[in-house]
DNA sequence: GTTGTTACCTGTACGC
DNA sequence: TGCGTACAGGTAACAA
């Protein structure tokens, strides 16, 4: 599931591959992954030049000569240079040389053309690898509801996700379920650090390949064998040695550790 | 405005 | 073998 670090990795296979390119022909075939109409989609991208490939937390924006190319993977979503069409393959564009893909077993990406940056993407938190701890601490001051919750709300920060937040959470030897706004500030302090450090490591390891992702050249990453509690269930503890638990917070299957995270 | 719940979607794992 | 069920979780829409 691409959450900041996997989608970072797209942005940085991607943009070598595109940048600079032309679009010719832009062709959707599900358009359940397609905010918008297919037909005016097509015609708004027929043409353009591609300026540069962005990240706004799990969002891709290609930025075109006139508007953006806005892409969020979802869960399964792929974007692929120069790859074989498969039964997932829901969006085609041509390029004056390649040709890039979309493919999404489950549907849950989407991909939306805007003159604009999209006001939803406009209106995301600040990236959680630049904010400063005041600004993050005053964000968490405001919020009476789960860390864990608040960390995967995008408007809070932008591009953490599942994964990320339980393995954040852990490293700073706080409990999932903790109000934000009760936290001490230095309990902040260690949330802030450990979410960034996860982060950056994951970045580094070019994201965590569980379900079935991989970068736009196609290459798994390996962060997935960094975790320390997401889906560890009943494993033991790397630090203490107690069982890993596993409830629900957000709706979320949330891993932590019962002696360390309190 | 904030918080919590549900729907969307398919592949995989598991119990019977 | 085959079936039903639980689980995986991103955002958006809705209720409270």
């Amino acid at each position: 599931m691409p959450e900041l670090p996997e989608v970072e990795t797209v942005v940085r296979t991607l943009r070598p591959a595109i940048a600079g390119r032309r679009i010719l022909n832009a062709e959707f075939t599900q358009l359940r992954v397609l905010l918008g109409s297919p037909l005016t989609t097509a015609e708004a991208l027929a043409g353009r030049r591609i300026e540069g490939v962005e990240r706004y937390g799990k969002f891709i924006a290609i930025r075109l000569d006139r508007g953006y190319l806005v892409v969020h993977l979802g869960m399964t979503g792929k974007l692929l240079i120069d790859a074989p069409s498969t039964k997932w393959t829901h969006a085609v564009f041509t390029l004056d040389r390649g040709v890039l893909h979309y493919d999404d077993q489950r549907q849950f990406g989407r991909i939306e053309y805007g003159a604009k940056l999209p006001e939803r993407v406009a209106a995301l938190g600040p990236e959680p690898l630049d904010i400063p701890l005041e600004d993050f601490a005053a964000r968490l001051k405001a919020r009476h509801a789960p860390i864990k919750a608040v960390l995967l709300n995008q408007a809070v920060v932008r591009g953490v996700g599942n994964i990320y937040a339980d393995e954040a959470l852990f490293r700073a030897g706080v409990h999932p379920k903790r109000l934000a706004n009760s936290l001490r500030r230095d309990r902040v302090e260690r949330v802030w650090n450990a979410m960034r450090e996860v982060l950056a490591e994951a970045i580094e390891s070019r994201g965590s390949s569980v379900s079935n992702y991989v970068d736009a050249e196609g290459r798994k990453g390996s962060f997935q064998l960094s975790h320390r509690v997401y889906r560890r269930t009943g494993q033991p503890c790397v630090k203490c040695g107690a069982a890993i638990k596993r409830i629900l917070v957000a709706q979320r299957g949330t891993h932590f550790c019962p002696k360390c995270q309190r």
